[in-house]
RNA sequence: GGGGUCGUAGCUCAGCUGGUUAGAGCGCCGGCCUGUCACGCCGGAGGUCGCGAGUUCGAGCCUCGUCGGCCCCGCCA
């Protein structure tokens, strides 16, 4: 039989027929209730004299059955019905016979024996099994993601992000935040991430930007006398894909006045409550843990630290100045560091996997991962030979080494040693079983660096954005020592991801140009690339500060998914394409022509 | 831009050292079946081995290129 035969299954209307209950409503106490029901045909079990359908909605599974005794014709027509199709049954409910009662469906101690049926919508057959731990490769799922979208987990997702976002919304609204909407065609700003452009045909020549966050907007909206926003609003990023990243991504972007840090913090930490309280997570303990980006960077070697599990990072420099391990001491001489994890069950770790871990800490760009595997006979390591009987000693008060640990460490500049370690604490965690299942580590991250040196452009850039407030008492250190002044900038981040963040803003006009000063941004750029907010500042503006979470990642770390294209109703595959509606496409003849655009 | 990995029936996969007519499970189609819930039993259809070159007497298998999925580095204020 040909698909075309198969779709030539006459349907019928719905008429006067209306849905009293859903699938996964019907009880016990229900019994000898008449019901409609309407869904689609999840499973169908036909043993010929009698015929078996697990019906499904959004609510649940209700198992349905075509007895000849209730009707012939209802019954005739069951052996007739197929997967996905649509129909409607009108029946009664009835108790399962003890026996058959099924106690892994919330309905399964009743049944709706049908009297009547109704066929709605029939269905070919189906690119894949619509069962939750099917396997098929993810571009043919996202071609007809409305079938993977029917798959219980699917579904479960997509609802519960929609209970975290009302709530969220409701708390908000309950703090008296207003939900502004900003502009979506907008103006590129120089810095961050590549743009989304979109040329405009009434001006040729000239483009819109979509914005990467409403940041200007919502500063503008404090100006305007709004006092708190709030919007739940779509964010463009043209960089490439990962599995927590989508080209559009959705924001709980937030802005209020009056306030300083602790404020903006108190309310976020409630605004995670409520989602995660909506969306069946646990409600994370209030305040969160605090940690400076100091302490984060030097303890876990990131500014997102996993704080479920230990591997925090020693430094070792002072201790290895004058070591003969050559390698080591050169690079305490150059200004570098030299700091290390130890595993305390690394000895578990084969040669092949110590050697594996090496070949990829290069990969990251690290000069080199050195190791000490400390046995019953003593130190087995390719440094081995270059430590004397006091630098062992030492090593292992610090480190706290011992029999049937490994040390692992890296020497380098501060920031890149760190960084590696970092990566590294990660995944010894992981080939150690480290991490924990069922802990929620919900941390700010605070007193991030107001500025920082870029490799590239060899000149400062902010580390949040030119718009963050400073620590009143390091403004004297902008011009001395600007690289050491503090940001009123903070992270929250939940174990290892982070959420989102923000900070207080400069609401001072002098402040702010001595920021742009530190930046090297002249008055005429301030005016071409920030006018239109410099501007709005200097009309009376309210000191303001505010946050933006990663809607999209905190459900996916709520529901226990690893992308967040399973929170996403239609995401786009790594090459940031839509292989349902085979966006991108090439441009329709005319079209650039009347954008005043050629292609190159 | 770079690294890794995968691509064989609708789906998930097997396919030896390069050798006859490319297999399995599920799904699909037909038949039987009155208490199943991964129903069962019998039968059947279904293949551009991602695509293109090359090597070879001979390529699903080897080489090169290319397209696509996923993971990662760079990138993501």
């Amino acid at each position: 039989m040909t698909t075309e035969e198969t779709t030539q299954v006459a349907t019928e209307p719905l008429g006067d027929w209306r849905r009293d209950t859903n699938c996964g409503v019907p009880r016990l106490e229900h019994v000898g209730r008449e019901f409609t029901a309407m869904g689609w045909v999840a499973t169908r079990r036909d043993h010929g004299g009698i015929v078996f359908i697990d019906l499904r909605d959004r609510t649940g599974i209700l198992q349905v059955v075509f007895d000849p005794d209730d009707s012939p014709d209802a019954h005739r027509r069951a052996h007739g019905l197929r997967s996905e199709w649509v129909i409607a049954v009108r029946g009664r409910i009835a108790a399962r016979p003890a026996e058959t009662v099924n106690p892994d469906l919330p309905t399964g101690q009743v049944e709706l024996r049908v009297q009547e049926l109704r066929v709605l919508g029939s269905s070919r057959a189906l690119p894949f099994a619509l069962d939750d731990d099917d396997q098929t490769n993810e571009s043919v799922r996202l071609k007809h993601r409305y079938l993977d979208l029917r798959r219980p987990r699917l579904t479960h997702n997509l609802l519960s992000r929609h209970r975290a976002t009302s709530a969220v919304r409701r708390y908000l609204d309950e703090q008296g935040f207003v939900d502004l909407e900003t502009p979506i065609l907008t103006r590129s700003t120089p810095e961050g991430a590549r743009d989304y452009l979109v040329p405009s045909r009434v001006n040729p020549g000239s483009v819109y930007a979509l914005p990467q966050s409403p940041q200007i907007f919502k500063q503008i909206l404090m100006v305007a006398g709004f006092e708190r926003y709030y919007q739940v609003c779509r964010c463009f990023r043209d960089e490439d894909l990962r599995a927590d990243r989508q080209p559009e991504f959705t924001q709980i972007d937030l802005e209020m006045s009056f306030v300083g840090q602790e404020d903006v913090l108190r309310l976020t930490e409630g605004l995670l409550v409520a989602g995660a309280s909506a969306i069946g997570a646990p409600p994370p303990e209030t305040p969160f843990p605090r940690m400076t980006y100091h302490e984060a960077t030097t303890r876990f070697g990131t500014d997102r630290p996993d704080t479920r599990f230990g591997l925090e990072l020693v430094e070792l420099s002072d201790l290895l100045r004058e070591t003969k391990a050559r390698i080591l001491a050169e690079v305490v001489a150059r200004g570098g560091i030299v700091s290390g994890i130890v595993a305390d069950d690394g000895a578990r770790l084969s040669r092949r996997e110590l050697d594996e871990l090496v070949a990829w800490v290069q990969t990251l760009g690290a000069g080199g991962l050195a190791w000490i595997r400390a046995n019953e006979d003593g130190w087995q390591s390719p440094l081995a030979k270059f430590f004397d009987e006091g630098e062992r000693e030492r090593i292992c008060e610090r480190t706290g080494l011992r029999v049937g640990g490994v040390l692992f460490l890296v020497a380098g500049p501060r920031k890149h040693a760190q960084s590696v370690l970092g990566q590294l604490r990660l995944r010894l965690a992981q080939m150690l079983g480290k991490i924990p299942e069922g802990r929620w580590n919900y941390l700010w991250v605070t007193e991030f660096p107001l500025l920082e040196e870029n490799a590239e452009a060899k000149r400062l850039v902010a580390v949040h954005h030119p718009f963050t407030a400073p620590f009143e008492e390091d403004l004297d250190k902008l011009e001395s020592a600007p690289e050491s002044v503090r940001a009123l900038a903070y992270d929250v981040v939940l174990n290892g991801t982070e959420l989102g963040g923000g900070s207080i803003r400069i609401h001072r006009p002098e402040v702010q140009a001595r920021v742009f000063r530190a930046l090297g941004i002249d008055p005429e750029q301030q005016r071409e690339q920030f006018g239109f907010l410099l501007d709005a500042l200097s009309f009376g503006a309210p000191p303001h500060g505010g946050l933006a979470l990663g809607l999209d990642r905190l459900c996916m770390l709520w529901l226990g998914e690893s992308s967040i294209r399973d929170v996403i109703a239609f995401p786009k595959t790594q090459r940031a394409a839509d292989p349902m509606s085979d966006a991108p496409a090439p441009p329709a003849p005319g079209q650039l022509r009347d954008l005043g655009l050629r292609p190159i």
